[in-house]
DNA sequence: TAGATGTATTGAAATGTTTCGATATGTTCT
DNA sequence: AGAACATATCGAAACATTTCAATACATCTA
């Protein structure tokens, strides 16, 4: 995995709302709809858009367009792709 | 793993040269001294104490005083407790 | 097609991070 | 003790990120 990718899934676990969405997503073990993030995330509706945009981008989860909704889905395969390179430091 | 902390070791991970600096700590498969790292990092003293004081209190990275170097090892402990987390968050 | 609903984008303020020069601190050597 | 060396801290400039209000865009429903 390239450094320019590492720096950007490191950048996008690197803020307390994204690390909650995420937690969410697995508590629900499934998707989330971004109405369902703005129910549990105490922010704006832009900002939320803003954080789903930096963990899309990241390719961390997946977003799915479904009429006017969003779904996401966390992607297991880059975590772990991520995890890989973390291991991969070890002495 | 608290979501503070995540988010620390996250922060740490989010800089190229930081990651820069671990790629070389795992690569001589040993530890590394600042000195060491100023000639691998074209960034001048303060910057690169900067980085290593992030890395070391992320505790990727154990600094230990030697006379009047410091000697900086992987904490592989901590990668491994990070890697978890990341894998608890896979649904 | 018009209004309602869900999400994205824009632009700007507030905040945080990175970088460096200057300087301080701590350690070794003579 | 004083010079030389290694690392840390301070303060400020440059740059990046987060946040929100306003607004745009896309899709559904009546």
């Amino acid at each position: 995995m390239e450094l320019k990718k590492v720096e950007k899934i490191s950048k996008a676990l690197a803020d307390p709302n994204r690390l909650q969405i995420l937690k969410s997503l697995h508590k629900k073990q499934a998707c989330l709809y971004c109405s369902d993030i703005n129910e549990l995330i105490d922010l704006t509706q832009p900002s939320i858009s803003h954080h789903l945009k930096q963990l899309t981008e990241a390719e961390l989860i997946i977003a799915e367009k479904e009429g006017r909704n969003v779904k996401y889905t966390m992607n297991n395969k880059m975590i772990d792709q991520y995890v890989s390179f973390l291991l991969a430091l070890k002495v």
